[in-house]
DNA sequence: TCCTAAAAGTTGTAGGTACAACTACATACT
DNA sequence: AGTATGTAGTTGTACCTACAACTTTTAGGA
């Protein structure tokens, strides 16, 4: 929006280098925490909690893979371990032979349930208590714009019934 | 700021899980191009890059692991990789026999040169074309205020000569 | 119906990262 | 000097993720 030069200007790279250093400390400061008190990581809680939000708590592979910013590949993965633990089953698709659906199982609710206080008090400390609420919005509203760019068919895809569920493992606790 | 309360508001839960996904996908998006166009990965680069800007283009193991947001466990790896490249050099550090120097060799240079204008293209792309100059500043100085509580310890050993060199790689070729 | 193209998942393989343990050196204190 | 404590960096090990190839199923024509 503002130049097509070649290179950024100074303001520009410097703005550029806090985001990416953000990016790069969050996502390992989550896994941290949780991995220390709760024996998983930030990308496998996220998977509980959108499953959790999920009517019927269950969702399609890739649906749950847009949720949570990931490849079907990578969720295939995180799923099979999650199976191990009894935490989430898989399940045919009658309505799509190629398709399967994972649910999430009562141990997984309590696994979930049990991990949340901890992570929101960290996801507080290093974010909600930090900003005012006004900043936080704003902060949104760019990131959204940025999402447009980094995963385009985001917008078509998820956010179809975001916020059913009022967000458990965030908003509150699993039902 | 806000409040203290156990859960997240809805409002601020949407705002983090925008944050979240931003982090989850900048990082792979950067690798992406680079790996496919330049057979090296986002950290790489920003190795290269801060190894380019610093005096004599040589840092000691411990401020460019700070300047990469990396422990330096992580960057040990990576300069053993660079080195095997013949990128950098590792040589002693006389003031202090306990710490090695890490030096960009000219091959480097010319590695960083030849990656840099499609890295910088993408850059655009993803976060300076997409966002007007207010607009970045809004956002940098909002990831600031989370850097202090994700890594402390930035404030005070980081950005002590920031930016001297112009940002090489960013702002302009290493020259 | 048959055949081709596309979509949904899964998995072999390779490579990067984290944690913790370890070596080597420096600093402070007695 | 001599010992204890702390700092800088490296590496063994285990785990996680990416890419690409592959299987299965669906959808769209000829």
């Amino acid at each position: 929006m503002t130049s097509d030069a070649a290179w950024l200007s100074p303001g520009e790279a410097d703005a550029w280098l806090d985001l990416v250093a953000v990016a790069e400390l969050l996502p390992s400061a989550l896994s941290t925490q949780l991995e220390r008190d709760s024996q998983m990581n930030f990308f496998e809680y996220l998977t509980l909690a959108q499953l959790a939000a999920a009517p019927n708590r269950t969702l399609r592979v890739s649906q749950l893979a847009t949720e949570t910013n990931a490849t079907t590949a990578r969720l295939s993965r995180v799923v099979t371990r999650l199976e191990g633990e009894g935490l989430v089953a898989r399940e045919p698709d009658t309505s799509d032979g190629r398709g399967r659906l994972v649910r999430l199982l009562d141990a997984g609710v309590e696994r979930l349930a049990d991990a949340a206080p901890g992570h929101v008090a960290n996801v507080r400390r290093l974010f909600a208590d930090v900003l005012a609420f006004e900043e936080a919005q704003v902060l949104a509203a760019t990131c959204r714009r940025l999402l447009a760019r980094l995963d385009p068919e985001r917008e078509v895809l998820a956010r179809t019934r975001t916020g059913a569920g009022g967000r458990p493992g965030l908003c509150g606790p699993p039902t």
